[in-house]
DNA sequence: TTTAAGATTGAGAAATATTAACAATTCAAA
DNA sequence: TTTGAATTGTTAATATTTCTCAATCTTAAA
């Protein structure tokens, strides 16, 4: 098993303001503040109501639409990821950008608790004998999407 | 890599029937159809519409109510799993009964036509590559989710 | 700095999956 | 068969997310 552990970077203002300009979109207020409460709770797992409300602390006249637009926005630019935990929301965790191919964040879910909390891609090659030694999590089942690119495509492809 | 393919077995209609007994439920035409319906499509991932546009065929007085009750008591019963793929609907699928403890299928997401097939448990211990040397699948990116008990929760329980 | 074109926003309406309410029906034990 | 409780079908309600559209803001050019 690998044992550094990559630390996660999440993106900067300034370079999302870059990042905006080259896709051709607007840096706004609304965008900028839509970011930053995503990235100062890197290990929450916020719904969209959640970030609304912590978002219009800041700014009072943001509405609604436009949190679910940018956080829409947000996913298409790879910079944020979402989790589905069935109970009706869907949330959202700021992305790292260290990895030159972006992937999904794992999490472990306590069935107890409810408690989500993320974990790092080398636990992976243990899997649940790792991340019950190293964490203490004590995992009783599983759940695993793997995406890509299946053999007709591949050929359909070709 | 374990090679022997477990072969998965949906529930009886027989067993069924025994089962709701043995919790004090009733025995239902509409509860029979609905696992009917699911059973007779395990590789499919059905949505409830879909499963009662089905159920309808046979049965043209069901209600779509009863689909979202039926399939949310075949959950509770660990006959059925639902899968999510992000599209807002939730999906189910008969599970098997082979195994002692219940667990959730694994998926492969084809990114671009979209198909969502199932893979046996015995393949994640090779995960990624041996998914695309049996299967042709070339997995692009992944996401796990691990269910358990975390540490706090452990710990309290003493 | 001013102007102009187009993207973005805010507010509320609309769409849509799922659940709740409740009277009518059905199941199952006596 | 009778009886009581569980189940069902219909319809209304709920709740998350999307859509609409006029008003506002951003940006590049004048």
């Amino acid at each position: 098993m690998r044992r550094e552990q990559v630390m996660s970077v999440a993106i900067g203002r300034e370079d999302f303001k870059k990042l905006l300009r080259e896709k051709g979109l607007k840096v706004t207020r609304q965008r900028l503040v839509v970011l930053e409460v995503l990235a100062e709770n890197p290990q929450e797992h916020l719904t969209t109501e959640e970030i609304y409300e912590r978002v219009k602390a800041e700014n009072p006249d943001i509405g609604l639409a436009t949190v679910y637009r940018t956080v829409q926005l947000l996913l298409e630019l790879e910079l944020i990821d979402r989790i589905n935990l069935d109970d009706g929301f869907a949330r959202y965790e700021i992305g790292d950008t260290q990895e030159c191919e972006r992937h999904r964040h794992h999490h472990l879910i306590c069935l107890r608790c409810g408690r989500v909390s993320a974990f790092q891609k080398d636990m992976l090659e243990a899997l649940e004998t790792g991340v019950e030694a190293a964490l203490g999590f004590r995992v009783t089942d599983h759940e695993v999407k793997l995406y890509g690119i299946c053999r007709d495509c591949s050929e359909k492809e070709i």
